[in-house]
DNA sequence: CATAATATTCCATTATAATCCATTTTAGTC
DNA sequence: GACTAAAATGGATTATAATGGAATATTATG
């Protein structure tokens, strides 16, 4: 019944706190109950999915506490996850608290208008001019992808897999 | 359930020791009833693990003995971590105490600010400058990767797996 | 134009954190 | 061996921060 879709525009309140709308709140409550996870991405903007997306995420890392003894990289990877998400819940009243770390991180203040975008396995809070940015930087991309495309399917012998 | 994340500001008192956050304190009495070990580490921060996790990371050395013997490199390595770990535990009102050597070692003064940061298996005691600047190298690290696989997505043959 | 629903702001209550004080233990000196 | 001094540990109190709830205002829909 397609999750988590769209862009809100929402505000901040003074606290840290922000309102979800009523299709988010909904489609949370229905995947997890309201428990979810907070994560700073490296894109500069906050992820939040439900608990068991996130756990799914990392599920990967098996005996963690071994590579952990003798690789430097591997410690700054736990570091990244261990610091950079945190379990929250979604309130009565459909708030969530932003942890103060995560707020100064992704450019998102107290009183502050920020965008609240889908992402099919959760939302992402963005800084209104970042999200400007970060939509610019993706339709960028896509249209150098596409000129790569249709410059790809003018040579001869690819014309079986292109229609 | 997604232990040891997020990033906590605390103080340390007078006495070098550090009032932990109730979750934190709930995280290590749950799985190791408050025994842990304090360890250093090259980045410069001091590391605090469940006795547990510390001695799966230590279980991987097999004949400690005669390696010791015969090889500088494995006397190094046992020496590193046993100056550098010490058991500790967690008082009764959530407190720790860091033992002198390790407070020079990272920078953590009586009386000043650090960062207690969740690494999933244990957490970490930074001073404050030196959190910024691990920030920074990870964040760093992630974007230069993350524009590399931007890059890579870009040439022909890799469109299957990306969509 | 009116009513209903959603959003934002403000206030009150609860919880957490930090500082200060007291008691106990250990070490050093006489 | 005993006494004194210094340091540390445990506890309590006060202050600040955060969370939850309620009320008012605005927007949208009928």
């Amino acid at each position: 019944m397609l999750s988590f879709c769209g862009q809100d525009r929402c505000s901040v309140d003074a606290n840290g706190r922000l309102k979800l709308s009523p299709k988010v709140v909904a489609d949370f409550t229905g995947k997890c109950g309201g428990q979810v996870v907070m994560h700073c991405l490296p894109e500069g903007a906050i992820a939040i999915y439900p608990e068991e997306i996130y756990l799914e995420m990392r599920r990967q890392e098996t005996l963690p506490a071994a590579k952990a003894a003798n690789s430097m990289v591997f410690r700054r990877s736990m570091r990244r996850f261990g610091a950079m998400s945190s379990p929250e819940s979604i309130s009565n009243q459909g708030r969530v608290t932003l942890p103060q770390a995560f707020r100064e991180y992704a450019a998102v203040n107290p009183g502050s208008e920020v965008f609240v975008v889908g992402v099919e396995i959760g939302i992402e809070i963005w800084n209104t001019e970042r999200w400007a940015e970060e939509i610019d930087r993706m339709n960028e991309h896509a249209r150098e992808k596409g000129e790569r495309e249709m410059a790809a399917d003018l040579l001869p012998g690819d014309n079986i897999s292109n229609n």
